[in-house]
DNA sequence: CCAGACGTTGTT
DNA sequence: GTCTGG
DNA sequence: CCAGACGTTGTT
DNA sequence: GTCTGG
């Protein structure tokens, strides 16, 4: 799963986006502050198809389709399989018609051992700012536009830590990903196979990220020392009884 | 994903 | 809204 | 026809 | 243990 991811260098994430769209796009001045430990029903900036072409808008991250809007039962999808996108009633009509790029510079996965989690920080290579693949449902009934992020079958990478993946886009695929015309099956395919693993890099970062609340570059900081209290060198003592 | 809450009644 | 199961 | 589901991940 | 909020 990806619900976690980190957009740190806002305005510089969007340059490339803008340069891939040969569009000028500026976000609003309240976003630009980094966001280490971006998560669900958190507003971000996305790029999506406007009246007058691209443009950056803020949305919430948690898709709610629209039958589903009932104040009773409000359900949020953070993720759709990128293998049944195009087929399921929940998430076809905005994988035909709303597409949208979700800029980032790196996403999350855990690594858990006993009771211990270990986050563990994504990037491409030279730590180049994407996109996620998104798709997005219109706001309504007092909500806003929300989105979900595509996965897919994860990479050799980031298969040692789970078994999906974010679809990551680069700057050469945007233009391709982004719009309101239903792509060929061909194209969509091609567009959310798992990013190779080559072009990625990983490491081990501060527990300080699990807390969602925490926002800031402490995130980035170096994984605490793990508490190595049973070497398999030295025998427990027993405790008796 | 992880962290944190998870309950009732009556009174303010 | 749209599809599936009965 | 109507009623009910429609989703993801991780964990078991 | 399980649900909710972020």
């Amino acid at each position: 799963m990806c619900v976690r991811y980190t957009l740190h260098d806002v305005n510089e994430a969007i340059a490339v986006i803008a340069m891939a769209l040969a569009r000028k796009l500026i976000p609003p001045p309240s976003w630009v502050d980094p966001r280490y430990n971006i998560t669900l029903t958190n507003t971000v900036p996305v790029a999506a198809s406007g009246s007058g072409g691209a443009e950056i808008r803020g949305m919430r991250w948690g898709f709610i389709p629209t039958f589903q809007r009932k104040v009773e039962d409000l359900r949020m999808w953070p993720n759709a399989k990128a293998e049944k996108a195009q087929k399921s009633p929940t998430w076809r009509d905005a994988t035909k018609h709303r597409r949208c790029l979700v800029p980032a510079n790196g996403f999350y996965e855990w690594e858990t051992v006993g009771s211990m989690k270990y986050p563990h920080l994504f990037t491409l290579k030279d730590a180049v700012p994407f996109a996620f693949a998104g798709i997005w449902e219109p706001a309504g009934d007092g909500l806003p536009e929300t989105f979900a992020i595509l996965t897919t079958q994860p990479n050799s990478l980031v298969g040692k830590f789970h078994d999906r993946m974010p679809v990551l886009l680069p700057a050469d695929r945007m233009a391709r990903w982004i719009g309101a015309d239903t792509l060929e099956d061909s194209v969509f395919a091609e567009l959310t196979q798992p990013y190779p693993p080559e072009r990625m890099a990983e490491r081990e970062v501060s527990r300080y990220l699990n807390k969602s609340s925490n926002q800031g570059p402490e995130c980035h900081g170096p994984p605490e020392p793990r508490n190595l209290k049973k070497p398999d060198s030295e025998p427990q003592m027993d405790l008796g009884i």
